[in-house]
DNA sequence: AGCACGCCGACT
DNA sequence: GTCGGCGTGCTC
């Protein structure tokens, strides 16, 4: 039925900014849009006592409640719906996250749109001489030169000048009002013309050669660009794999298409927005913090129209709107950071593919040391699998070397044999990089003379000693001291500092070799804005010198000069009660490791550990990342984990242990119930509590759901959910269900 | 989540 | 006397 003869609905179903994992009805009212009451349209609404921003969800014409009950809506605030693509993402979202999809909507839309600004009404501000102005000797000029000026050059152009065009040629907003005043020219509102791809070359300066196994990837690649193609890109670093995401978007640029590449939280830098600007003549919008609410508007609205070929992000570009999507690129894919771990617990990799198969489109996911996930799925054909393993340097990755600290004295975390190591490489006029997983000076402050430790009031947990300023702070919540004289228990004053964080040991090495430069790189020394990028800059200029640095140091950054890794401790991960710790740990060692020798010198990488005999990390120690993914892959078949097994994770806090515990027996109780009734094919587990209970005084257990199909494990948490709303003494228990959880943390 | 209502404790 | 703590209930 065409639209003009659709009678308007007589319910409109809207998603409410809130919780609430329901939709609320109302009546439509006011002037109906002009292409009538669709799906996605924004209205504002009254919700109890305030009013709204809510999108419409359905149209129909019956209620569950009298339709005399409905209120009606305030407004329609759009003229077109939101995109479509973007809406069915956020559903899409919202049901196999299990979240409400009022909340999930409001996540995913810039703060201007969840705040009611128009979007489709958006206009231009245009100046246009009036006849009087056309004269030839326009009056009230004589003494405004500035003025005159502004009339002759708005007079060269028949269809008028945009604001922007105005103050670019350094006239200002005072001598345009003064002509309108004085009637010589007019201001209009013109709306902002959209769509349509920019014109023109898309490339900037030439790509770059490929080498034999680029060009097979580029070849599949081209094979599958119109259509859902997801490719595992497994290439080594250095090995070339942003080139072939360059190539890639070449091809989908030059065919009218746009592309949207994810970056990890930490990888949206300078330099490489500066690689993708450098390359393409054609804007890249890129999506950071640093946007103000307006620039992120404009930028939605870009992409949705498709003014924007190419946009680059983070975990929440995912929901960027496109209007002729082409291809969709997830950098790092193993990285963390694209799961969010609150509210809305997303997977941006996991919605790429999934978006990529809604537009029938090709998705590249990236990385040097994949996740299990993506490496099985490639394994079981599900994705096609593109490696690259030549580097571009002549060197072979460097191997992991252990070095067994067991009964060797440590300085700043250092063992005397690599202290020598890090003596000679300075003396060979290269640049050494310390891994050191904690930062601050000490993880503690210990008693020596009764045992006492230093710990935190509010979690589980110690305090960490800082030197700069000195204090000890607890790094789970926002708890700080001043440093005790003496000990709190026996009155000792024999307190002293127990292992080593960043700061110790650069100290250590600044004491041992006083005339090179000691670089910390950690959350603490990278606050101020640019510091990352300053220090960065001073080590690129190739000067011997000695960075320390916490794994912001691990990630991406090209560090040619650096011929020495060394990492303090490998052990955090391989005992660790996080099934997925050891994954984890290897891909940061791996990474770590690719830091060494990019240029022109071979690297060697010395891993201290107290389990130099662990098996695991013998073998990610001789044969590489993909060897010890093989092995990990094996294990968790065997242990039916992930991804040979679906889990959903439900974590409960409160400040009351007794409301958390009561509560999580009942819902695990009532859950298994409900399961066993059911048939279901789902184990529950719990409740137990959390790897640290008590966090900012409040205790954390958590329920674990396992299935080995999703609609079962889907079926349970629907109605542990339902459960759980349905149940009084819930709401003094903050909870949430963790779809595909990441860490048990 | 907000936001109100409502019922008890310590204050100007 | 009231200001305000958070338990309880509701939002089309």
């Amino acid at each position: 039925m065409p639209d003009f003869l659709r009678p308007t609905p007589r319910v409109l179903r809207v998603a409410i900014p809130s919780p609430l994992r329901r939709l609320f009805d109302y009546r439509p009212a006011g002037p109906a849009p002009s292409d009538g009451w669709h799906p996605g349209l924004r209205v504002r609404v009254p919700f109890g006592r305030r009013q709204v921003v809510g999108v419409i969800i359905e149209c129909r014409d019956e209620s569950e409640l009298p339709l005399a009950d409905l209120k009606p809506i305030d407004a329609c605030l759009d003229d077109a719906p939101l995109p479509e693509d973007w809406l069915w993402l956020c559903r899409f979202t919202a049901r196999y996250y299990q979240h409400a999809i009022g909340d999930t909507l409001h996540h995913a839309m810039p703060a201007l749109l969840r705040q009611g600004r128009a979007l489709a009404a958006r206009t231009r501000e245009h100046w246009n001489v009036t006849e009087a102005g056309h004269a030839d000797a326009p009056a009230g000029l004589e003494r405004a030169p500035r003025q005159a000026a502004l009339l002759a050059m708005l007079r060269q152009h028949p269809h008028g000048l945009v604001t922007q065009a105005v103050l670019a040629q350094s006239f200002t907003r005072e001598q345009l009002k003064a002509l309108v005043n004085k009637g010589l020219i007019e201001r209009h509102e013109q709306p902002v013309t959209g769509g349509g791809p920019p014109k023109g070359p898309a490339l900037a300066e030439p790509a770059l050669p490929l080498n034999g196994e680029q060009a097979a990837a580029m070849g599949a690649l081209h094979e599958g660009l119109d259509a859902f193609h997801p490719c595992l890109l497994h290439g080594v670093t250095g090995s070339g794999k942003t080139e072939v995401y360059l190539q890639l978007i070449e091809a989908v640029v030059g065919r009218q298409r746009q592309a949207l590449v994810l970056v990890p939280e930490i990888g949206l830098t300078p330099q490489t927005l500066e690689r993708f600007r450098k390359r393409f003549q054609v804007p890249v919008v890129a999506l950071h913090s640093g946007l103000t609410d307006h620039e992120r508007l404009d930028a939605w609205e870009a992409a949705a129209n498709g003014r924007a070929p190419i946009v680059i992000g983070t975990r929440s570009a995912i929901f960027t709107p496109l209007a002729r999507p082409g291809a969709i690129i997830v950098d790092e894919e193993h990285d963390g950071s694209f799961k969010q771990q609150e509210g809305l617990r997303y997977h941006a990799r996991d919605l790429a593919i999934i978006r990529a198969h809604r537009h029938g489109i090709p998705v590249v996911l990236g990385s040097a040391t994949p996740s299990l996930e993506s490496l099985h799925r490639a394994r079981a054909g599900d994705y096609r699998h593109l490696r690259l393993t030549r580097r571009a340097s002549r060197h072979a990755p460097a191997r992991l070397e252990l070095v067994d600290l067991r009964g060797r004295p440590r300085q700043g975390g250092l063992i005397a044999p690599v202290i020598d190591a890090i003596k000679t490489t300075l003396n060979a006029g290269h640049q050494i990089l310390v891994f050191i997983n904690r930062r601050g000076f000490a993880p503690t402050l210990a008693c020596h003379a009764c045992g006492w430790l230093a710990e935190c009031n509010h979690c589980d947990a110690h305090m960490t000693l800082h030197r700069q300023p000195p204090l000890l702070a607890c790094h789970h919540c926002d708890h700080r001291r001043g440093l005790p004289d003496a000990c709190p228990d026996c009155g000792s004053a024999d307190l002293r500092p127990l292992g080593s964080g960043t700061e110790r040991t650069e100290e250590t090495l600044a004491e041992r070799f006083p005339d090179i430069p000691v670089h910390r790189i950690d959350r603490d020394s990278t606050r101020r804005r640019d510091a990352l990028e300053r220090t960065l800059g001073e080590v690129r200029r190739g000067e011997p010198c000695l960075l320390v640095g916490t794994q912001m140091l691990a990630k991406g950054h090209h560090l040619p000069h650096v011929n020495l890794v060394v990492v303090v401790n490998a052990d955090a991960g391989l005992y660790a009660s996080d099934f997925r710790a050891l994954e984890h740990s290897a891909q940061l060692l791996e990474q770590v490791a690719g830091r060494a020798g990019r240029s022109s010198h071979p690297g060697r990488v010395l891993v201290q550990t107290l389990h130099p005999d662990d098996p695991n990390l013998r073998l990610l120690a001789a044969r590489g990342y993909d060897a010890l993914a093989e092995q990990l892959l094996e294990e968790r078949r065997a242990a039916s984990l992930p991804p040979f097994r679906f889990l959903a994770l439900l974590r409960l806090e409160s400040p009351r242990d007794s409301d958390v515990n009561e509560l999580g027996e009942r819902v695990a109780e009532a859950t298994r119930e409900h399961i066993e009734q059911r048939g279901l094919n789902v184990d529950c587990l719990g409740p137990v509590p959390a790897p640290m209970e008590r966090r900012q005084n409040r205790y954390h257990m958590q329920v674990m759901l396992g299935a080995d199909k999703r609609s079962h494990l889907h079926e349970a948490g629907a109605w542990l959910i339902a459960w759980l709303e349905a149940e009084p003494t819930a709401r003094r228990v903050r909870w949430s269900l963790d779809i595909d959880p990441q860490t048990l943390a």
